[in-house]
DNA sequence: AGCACGCCGACT
DNA sequence: GTCGGCGTGCTC
């Protein structure tokens, strides 16, 4: 019998390929009928007997030799011929993730596939195909009617849809400038050029932008969309990124991990919120979507828009030095719409009542004679980060990471919020008996409480994590606040994305100000995008006649810092231009170019004796190792972390000693867990 | 990473 | 007597 020897790439953490045999000639099968086997081709997948496991694999190159000793060599089981194989761009997009995030390729290529692509059965993939082919696609791509556009507005989509190559934009503008026309009209005008061409729009977090989807169903209705994110339940899934893969959808629209989907005839992609930290996946394989997304770009010369009113600073500096095009948008486009009045409050003079000021609380009571809305941003959930016993000096302590428990008084529970540990609260001091336990601190709940007291004949609503817990109740939270059932919207950064609320006029800002300070560089940063962006659910339809001028309102005790001034002027530009100065003269990103060693350990000790081992084991000529360091946060759920930077202001220099430094770390066989991360953002 | 094999402690 | 702890070694 004759075969062929496929190379496959595994999802396990040794990086290299594994070879397979694959009959070519007819064999006989289990009835003892003579069949010919289906031709294998690289991009297809293949079931495979790997130690006493089976796994999926992906063929990623078919050859007539192996290395492989005889003895070793096994047949691949079956060859998932029933599905187009992925693309040889797909691979190769893959393989630079791998090789920019230092992961073998099988790593980052299968667990992009869906699950029940990698372990369901034949059967499985077979229904599904069916039940795609039995929907014929309609494939009226025009859109329905569209607005007109600002001259800005349609200077930016012609220049999006009208260049062609690679041609990366950075579409500039606040809150309410029409940012989401462009992208939809430069999408009909893409889709118009070919009859397959598919377009990727990404968002930060699928559910809390519902009215994006809605805009998008309602513009493109005549063709299919298919979205993908993490929360979709694995048969959904898959048909979604079938759709994807045969190109039938046109339309995908997705989070961060949509940027790996299969997209044969991808002809754009846009990345909406383009700085939001969410594109960033925070474990597993660290890639950041929206690089990903302008390789993806770059690789098939095709228009990436990337969009935001506070665009990160990579982006910024791209834009400045021409890599980008910056295209913006000055004027709000939304009718009527004029941008937000900034204040700042000086907390060291009105000193706050149950977290308020007095000029906060009559703002407040003016929405309320007019029966308008207020928002009141307080990014900590719970009823207060930490209790104290003011008698012995005990707090509320996790016992199992370095992070206080947080009183949540409604459900009568200490929480804490990395590990997961709660315990009832207690009634007196654990150490001296002290009835009197403090609640230190201000979270949404006791906000919450303290508002209903202020303002009694208010509608008083939260919205944070604790109570959207069940799936489906934030959309149904959302609709309460816009059908006009609440009159004071209390809320964590869940309430800063996306949602427009119309009858909104008050933004109020409480205790912003530890971001100021923080040891995160990046701090402000991510300050100023929240900032700007819950101010912009303010105002987009204020001032009807006898209305509010919507107005935001911060509470600060440092009304003089450069951020809030930067704020109130509503100027982005001049603030990311001193902050990138400031990177630049200190040498920081994305002047500079960081990786992170990170090492876990029961004991600290030996993370950190780890880590000097690593510092210390290979030759690093323009790298700079600096020394190991705990993590701010230490101890999470009882293991103990700690961390090395390496940075380079040479990217090659450091991909190049990173491969290295890896190989001979695996080497060391150290028994605790370690990983890298490139271009780190929180260090 | 899984997973099996392998060699030493407290239990029906 | 065996169930099970996690050390180490392999995966085409």
């Amino acid at each position: 019998m004759e075969h062929c020897i496929l190379k496959v790439a595994l999802d396990t953490p040794l990086d290299r390929f594994f070879d397979y045999r694959w009959p070519t000639s007819a064999i006989t099968n289990a009835e003892g009928e003579q069949v010919v086997p289906a031709l294998p081709q690289i991009g297809q997948l293949v079931l495979l007997p790997f130690g006493s496991q089976q796994l999926m694999g992906l063929i990623v190159a078919i050859s007539d030799h192996t290395d492989v000793p005889e003895a070793k060599l096994k047949d691949a089981l079956e060859l998932r011929s029933q599905l187009p194989g992925l693309s040889e761009e797909w691979i190769a997009l893959c393989r630079f993730a791998a090789d920019y995030y230092q992961r073998p390729l099988g790593e980052v290529a299968l667990p992009a596939l869906p699950r029940n692509l990698r372990v369901g059965k034949a059967g499985t993939l077979e229904r599904n195909l069916k039940k795609l082919a039995k929907l014929v696609p309609a494939l009226d791509a025009n859109p329905n009617p569209e607005p007109p556009l600002n001259p800005a507005q349609q200077a930016a989509v012609d220049a999006i849809a009208g260049a062609p190559g690679f041609a990366p934009s950075l579409l500039y503008g606040v809150t309410g400038s029409g940012k989401t026309e462009v992208y939809l009209q430069a999408a009909a005008k893409i889709l118009a050029q070919a009859a397959q061409a598919q377009v990727l729009i990404l968002v930060p977090e699928i559910n809390l932008t519902p009215q994006l989807e809605n805009n998008i169903r309602k513009r493109f209705s005549g063709i299919q969309i298919a979205t993908l994110h993490s929360g979709m339940a694995e048969g959904e899934r898959l048909q979604h990124w079938l759709a994807a893969h045969l190109g039938q959808a046109r339309i995908i629209l997705g989070t961060r991990l949509a940027i790996l989907a299969s997209l044969p005839h991808l002809k754009m992609i846009v990345i909406d919120e383009e700085h939001d930290p969410s594109y960033k996946q925070q474990e597993g394989l660290r890639y950041s979507a929206r690089d990903l997304a302008v390789w993806r770009a770059h690789q098939l010369a095709i228009p990436v828009v990337l969009g935001s009113a506070t665009p990160s600073l990579e982006s910024w500096q791209h834009a400045k030095v021409g890599r980008y095009r910056k295209l913006e948008l000055r004027e709000r486009a939304v009718k009527d719409a004029v941008l937000p009045v900034v204040r700042v409050i000086n907390q060291e003079h009105e000193k706050p009542k149950d977290g308020l000021t007095t000029p906060l609380i009559n703002a407040i009571h003016r929405r309320l004679e007019k029966g308008e809305q207020s928002l009141l941003f307080l990014n900590r959930r719970g009823y207060s980060p930490v209790i104290a016993c003011d008698a012995c000096g005990w707090i509320s302590d996790c016992t199992r990471c370095t992070a206080h428990l947080v009183m949540h008084k409604l459900e009568n529970k200490l929480r804490c919020h990395h590990c997961g540990y709660e315990q009832r609260i207690p009634r007196h001091c654990p150490t001296c008996g002290n009835i009197d336990l403090q609640p230190l601190g201000r979270g949404t709940q006791r906000l919450e409480e303290g508002l209903k007291l202020i303002f009694p004949e208010a509608r008083v609503f939260r919205i944070d994590a604790d109570s959207t817990r069940l799936k489906g109740s934030a959309a149904a939270a959302f609709d309460t606040v816009h059908r006009g059932e609440v009159d004071i919207l209390i809320g964590t950064q869940m309430v800063a994305k996306g949602h427009d609320f119309k009858n909104l006029t008050l933004v109020g800002a409480l205790n912003p100000d530890s971001a100021l300070f923080s040891q995160d560089y990046r701090a402000s940063e991510r300050l100023f995008a929240q900032l700007m962006q819950v101010a912009g659910r303010a105002g987009r339809a204020a001032q009807k006649q006898g209305g509010n001028i919507s107005e935001v309102l911060i509470q600060t005790r440092y009304p003089d810092h450069p951020l809030y001034h930067a704020l109130m002027a509503h100027d982005y530009d001049r603030f990311a231009n001193d902050l990138l100065d400031e990177r630049q003269q200190a040498c920081m990103p994305p002047f500079m170019y960081q990786a992170l060693l990170r090492a876990e350990a029961k004991e600290l000790q030996s993370a950190l004796d780890f880590l000097h081992q690593a510092a210390n084991c290979c030759a690093h000529v323009g790298i700079t190792i600096h020394e190991p360091i705990p993590m701010s946060m230490t101890r999470v759920a009882n293991v103990d972390r700690a961390q090395l930077l390496v940075e380079s202001v040479s990217r090659p220099a450091l991909q190049a000693f990173l491969k290295e430094w890896i190989a001979t770390l695996r080497g060391l066989k150290s028994r605790l867990k370690w990983g890298v991360e490139i271009d780190p953002v929180d260090i």
